[in-house]
DNA sequence: CATCTTTACATGACATATCATATAGAAGGA
DNA sequence: TCCTTCTATATGATATGTCATGTAAAGATG
């Protein structure tokens, strides 16, 4: 079905790159929830703040950059919440603001999994290219990130 | 906070990578939903179900074709057979099984479908590769795909 | 400064994914 | 055959993601 739109060596990599991210993504998920308490989500909000400076993020800055929708991040945030990995506080200058800020419960989750956490993307990707490789995926993906952010 | 795990070349590929999937995920998505009445997990199962020899297959073999959990399968599965897209017989030699069939309405749906998303995966991301990066794609993920399938 | 528009965020309803577990048939002995 | 174990699948509870919408403050305009 999918050949017909696609040539040969096009099909083979999408299906390529569609195979891989499927079993990267739940194995990495696996792993760290092996490691952690944390979920995919919740780290990469926590890593996030973690290196954001003051280890706070307005929700609109903190969605941008992980490339949320601010409605999926806020659900996430009101989650992480509960269980005391961060909290919101007010803006100073933006009365509609909201302040995302790391607990120190946040910070020291991050800390204890990210070993495991980068160990695990070393071992089933990073560690598995080239210098070469890994230089194409940098261009291709600023490529695709820059077509797709300048649409609409 | 990743950058002490990462060297920069590789920091930079895998986070150009993420942000990648996230997006392109997204999109794909989005104008699937737009142009079609299915999801990406709809269509996954659909375009498998249409290219399988007379456009049935058993549940393990289906999961197992698009890395899927045998339970999501059997949700997922759940939720189209009560759209009409397509339906579960028994199987006729074991007494387990379950034979997962592409209906009429599913094969309308999914060749309805598969212009438009061909093109939406071609726009955002075939068509931004060179003949080279699209090679090395499927190098990589290969390596990836057999990697992660033969742990555990 | 009264009103309109935009921006920042939260929320409810619903679709989807995951994990643990239940059920029933198949398979392999003792 | 009876029993144990394995395999194929379904399902309930819960976590997660999406879309549409609500609320309130900021900014713009007459």
């Amino acid at each position: 079905m999918t050949s017909r739109w696609l040539s040969p060596t096009e099909d083979r990599a999408w299906r390529g790159y569609r195979r891989m991210f499927t079993l990267l993504e739940s194995q990495l998920a696996r792993d760290l929830a092996k490691q952690s308490d944390l979920s995919m989500a919740d780290y990469t909000v926590l890593s996030n703040l973690a290196e954001a400076e003051g280890r706070k993020s307005r929700v609109t800055a903190l969605a941008d950059q992980v490339q949320w929708s601010q409605s999926r991040l806020s659900h996430q945030i009101s989650r992480m919440e509960k269980r005391g990995l961060v909290s919101r506080s007010q803006t100073p200058d933006d009365g509609r603001g909201a302040l995302i800020v790391l607990t120190r419960t946040g910070l020291r989750s991050i800390a204890g999994a990210t070993p495991g956490h980068m160990a695990s993307v070393r071992k089933h990707l990073i560690d598995l290219l080239s210098p070469d490789e890994l230089t194409t995926v940098s261009e291709m993906a600023e490529r695709v990130v820059d077509h797709l952010s300048s649409e609409q």
